[in-house]
DNA sequence: CCAAACTAGTTGACACAATCAACCACTTTG
DNA sequence: CAAAGTGGTTGATTGTGTCAACTAGTTTGG
């Protein structure tokens, strides 16, 4: 039973994936990080979302999405607008210039998808994504 | 077909795989980040090993795995020797100590393995692994 | 209604991870 | 033997992740 390959495969697998966006986003001249974009995305995805919400879709801490989010700002991909239900937090939207390289994004990272599952079965690719998913649920559970 | 879900699936996963890493070795009190933790399995694996090798294996930059053996050293974790074949590189061995902390290593990369998978069958164990791999080389091929 | 407890977001500090370029010492090759 | 290549080191820089303390606003229980 290879339980020892999970460990290493999980690192190759990121770091391929990393590296095939990465690529994708130098080609296309593209001045955003990782992190930056999945925030984007985020963003995207809901509406009338706050940094709050966007942490904790991403999983990731309040702080890290704080100065995401402020460089998104300054670069002018996003706005942040008053929340009228609560004065403490702000209303996430992307800019014209945030759509924009939005759907940059979306090709790249198509491409970079498709890379990775070139030689993957679609069977495969949907019981990756299934096992794949059980994993992180059961690992984020308890 | 949820191309869209690769992405976002390979982050959360290797992100739950190093939480449940870490909180493991925060347990056991080992001061080591998971890098050096790589690179030592890789010492361990094969014998007669120099830095090169090991970046290589690792998919990681040199400097990097530089920086990373000589904290080791440091740490007297390994011994460099030098290779009688190539007076540039030395052949890199695990000391006493790195033996003794790779035992211990093994045991919480089980369980951190384990609580990964805590919920899949053997069959999806086999098949995530299988996939995953197709995926890497086909990542790494071109 | 008001104090206490809580929440959204910010800031500072820090550790770890990754990558690039320049470089030295040594080896291989034409 | 000179030129090209390789193993390893160093410096610099960027990105990623985490923790703790804090401000300002909100909710809740007495």
């Amino acid at each position: 039973m290879p339980t020892r390959a999970i460990n290493e495969l999980l690192h190759s697998l990121s770091h391929s994936y990393k590296s095939a966006l990465r690529t994708g986003i130098k080609d296309q001249q593209i001045p955003l990080p990782i992190t930056h974009i999945r925030a984007l995305k985020g963003i995207h995805r809901n509406t009338n979302c706050t940094a709050q919400s966007i942490a904790q879709r991403m999983q990731r801490d309040k702080a890290q999405i704080t100065r995401v989010l402020n460089e998104l700002l300054e670069d002018g991909y996003i706005s942040k607008i008053a929340n009228p239900d609560d004065r403490r937090s702000q209303l996430l939207r992307l800019s014209d210039k945030g759509m924009k390289i939005f759907t940059q994004l979306n090709a790249i990272e198509h491409k970079a998808n498709k890379a990775m599952m070139a030689n993957l079965s679609d069977e495969d690719m949907r019981a990756f994504i299934r096992i794949g998913n059980t994993m992180i649920d059961t690992g984020t559970a308890q």
